[in-house]
DNA sequence: GCTGATACCTAGATTATCTACACAAGGTTG
DNA sequence: CAACCTTGTGTAGATAATCTAGGTATCAGC
């Protein structure tokens, strides 16, 4: 399973706003979600988690409020602002720009 | 040109191993190539291409020996070894992985 | 009452990369 | 011949993202 990283360094902010497109969800759901999707490849710690959260709601490009979860606990949960969606256009664009580049290098004959 | 980031965290050591399958070469040419053979996206930066090398070469992915560069200077050439082969699989493969992965988020309906 | 899942959080370590240097040889141009 | 650019190697220190490893609390199930 996940041995080498859990993680490509630098795509977690990406991974989560995206992920916040869907629905606002609170942290440990989008930690599940991303796990889930990614067909249990990418693994996200709370260590990672939260920090993000926390990184990505001081930038202005996600808001917390509190409210009930499905389990009937609060939770923050949070949303996208529209500086959160530009943020968002512009690290799905510049992870699409690098990782072909990468593939280009990689899948040289 | 690369303003957000020059590198992906993580693959740079991918990209040189990949890179020197094709021939030997020296750092200096390495970083150029791929630099170029990425359409000048990625920029390996001297103080992130020189440390490289030599974790490499540390971890015996790569042998290193001082040759005649293509401009008549001395210049130190690295060669892949049998476990550096290795290693570039098993690089190559993780990157498949984690990229397939998160394409699968940010592509998300 | 214990355990496991949910849900939040933080401190400190690790590690990769970047910035910004320094050094040297060779070629080019004024 | 001086100034400068390109090639080529290298290091020290800063930056920043993630991981490890802890902590707290509530709730459900046994």
């Amino acid at each position: 399973m996940g041995k080498p990283s859990d993680l490509v360094q630098g795509t977690l902010d990406l991974l989560i706003l995206k992920t916040l497109t869907l629905d606002p969800m609170h942290g440990w759901a989008i930690a599940k979600r991303i796990q889930q999707v990614s067909g249990e490849v990418l693994q996200v710690q709370q260590g990672s988690l939260y920090p993000a959260l926390h990184r990505l709601e001081q930038q202005g490009w996600i808001k917390a409020r509190w409210a009930e979860s499905e389990t009937g606990r609060q939770a923050k949960f949070y949303v996208l602002t529209a500086a959160g969606r530009k943020q968002l256009e512009a690290e799905a664009a510049n992870w699409s720009r690098l990782s072909a580049a990468i593939n280009l290098i990689v899948s040289e004959a």
